[in-house]
DNA sequence: CTAACAATCAATTAATTACTTGATTGACTG
DNA sequence: CAGTCAATCAAGTAATTAATTGATTGTTAG
C-alpha cells in the first residue's frame, strides 16, 4: 500500500514551503503580474501583453504564482483565467513595499526622481477621499490605461492617462483639490501625475494605495460595459 | 559634479527593490536565522551554531537580510550583533506562513505528520492565555532550549525541552489545562509537545504564535540573569 | 606592538532559476 | 472531423544564487 510518507525532516520541509511562497514574490516579472491581477482577472495572453513578457514565459511565471498559492486559475473555454487567490496576497505585496521603503534608501531615491526632487505631500487616506467625494469637494483622477479604468474605478473618477494629462491642465480648477490614483503600491503613474499637476500650480495629492485597495476596503467600484 | 543619477526605468528599479526583500525571505537558511533573531539578538558565531550553518555562510546570509532591511547589526567589541529591524519582519514571516498553510496541502500534511495524524485542537489566543494566567487556571510550558528560555519567557512558564517531556508526564495534572509555546510561527516544538501530552491523556493546547509574538503584543516577559 | 578572536571578503564550484524555442495538449468552430 | 486558438510542456542555454575554502580586516587584551 502506498501512502503519503510523513516528513522525516518536518522543520526543513516546512521552511522550504514558506520559502516557496517568498520565492514566488522574488522576481520583478511576477510582481508585475500580481499588480495586473490585482486590477482585474485576465487570461495568459492578455497578461503577457500587459507586462511585455513572452507568452511561454508569462505562463511559467503564472504557474509559479499558482504553486505558491498567490494566484488561482480557472478554465473559460479556450482561455485560462488567472486571478489573485485572496486579499492576503495584496497584504503581502504591500508589506514588501513598506519594508523596502523603510529600509532601502534606493527606493526613496527612485521615488524622488519621479517628482524632480520635489517633496511630495502625504497621500490622502481612502477614508478621507470617500468623505470628500460625498461632499463633492474633490476631483478624482484615475491615471491607469483605459481598459483598466473600464474594468473598475472609483465612482466619479475621470480617466486621464499621463499622455493626456498635459492637455487637461488648462481645464482644471486650481481651487479644487485633485486626488490621483493608479494601480496600487507598485504603480508610479499617480506619483508622476501629481508631480506634473503640482508643477503647474494645482493642488494635487496621491491616494493611499490604488484601486485594488479601495475595492478591498469594500467600497463601491464602477464598471463600464 | 557627480550626482546620484535618477532612474531611467523607475518602475523596473522599484520592482527590483521589492523583489530584493522577497528574495531575502526565499531561502530556508535565512528563515531559520530570522526565527532565531526573533527570539533574541545574537552574534554571528552563536547564530551559526544555532542554525548549523558554517560561519562564513551564516555571515553572508545575515548580510543578505541586512541589505533587504529585515535585520540590522551593530558592533559590540569584537562581535557583530544582529537583530530584527522591527516588527514588520515578524508580520512578513507570519504572512508567508498563513499563505502557505491556506494554499499548500503539503503544509497540512507535514503538520499532521507531527501529531501522528491526530487532529490538533485550535491554538489558544494570547489574550486567552493572559486571562488564564491571571486566574491561575493553567500550566504554561516553554518548549524551547534553555538559553532561549533564559533570554526571555512568559511569566510563570516552565521550561521543558521535548527530551525532558516524557519524564515530566507523571507529575502533570490531567485536570489542569496545559498551554505549550515555542519560537513562533515556524517552530514545531509546541506542535510536538502538544501531541505527546494529548497521547498521554492530558488536556494540552498550543499557544497562537510564540514568544516573539507575545513580546510584540507588549506583554510582560521574564529574563534570567 | 603582537597575539587572538570575530566577522567579512574573495574566489571557486555546485545548484537553481530565468528565458527562449519549438512541439504538444485541450477546447471550441465550422 | 479538421482547423484554429489559447495555454502548457520539454529541452536547452544563460544568468543568479548558495555553499565552501582560504585569506583578510577590525577590535581587544596582554
Amino acid at each position: 500500500m502506498l501512502e503519503f510518507p510523513i516528513s522525516i525532516r518536518p522543520k526543513a520541509d516546512l521552511l522550504e514551503e514558506y520559502a516557496l511562497v517568498a520565492r514566488a514574490l522574488a522576481a520583478p516579472a511576477r510582481l508585475m503580474l500580481l499588480e495586473q491581477l490585482a486590477q482585474v482577472e485576465r487570461g495568459v495572453e492578455a497578461l503577457a501583453e500587459k507586462t511585455g513578457l513572452t507568452l511561454a514565459n508569462c505562463s511559467q511565471h503564472l504557474q509559479h504564482l499558482r504553486r505558491a498559492g498567490l494566484a488561482t486559475s480557472r478554465r473559460d473555454g479556450k482561455a485560462v483565467i488567472y486571478r489573485l487567490t485572496d486579499a492576503k496576497t495584496l497584504t503581502l505585496m504591500d508589506l514588501l513595499r513598506v519594508v523596502a521603503e523603510r529600509n532601502r534608501a534606493q527606493v526613496d531615491r527612485i521615488l524622488r526622481g519621479l517628482t524632480d526632487g520635489q517633496d511630495a505631500p502625504e497621500p490622502v487616506s481612502r477614508d478621507e477621499l470617500a468623505a470628500r467625494i460625498r461632499d463633492g469637494a474633490v476631483t478624482v483622477l484615475d491615471v491607469r490605461p483605459k481598459d483598466e479604468y473600464a474594468s473598475g474605478h472609483i465612482p466619479g473618477a475621470h480617466n486621464v492617462t499621463l499622455a493626456e494629462l498635459e492637455s487637461l491642465l488648462p481645464r482644471l480648477d486650481p481651487a479644487t483639490e485633485i486626488v490621483a490614483y493608479c494601480r496600487g503600491p507598485y504603480c508610479i503613474y499617480a506619483h508622476q501625475a501629481v508631480a506634473t499637476l503640482r508643477r503647474h500650480g494645482l493642488n494635487a495629492r496621491r491616494l493611499e494605495g490604488g484601486l485594488p485597495e479601495w475595492r478591498e476596503d469594500g467600497r463601491q467600484v464602477v464598471r463600464i460595459g
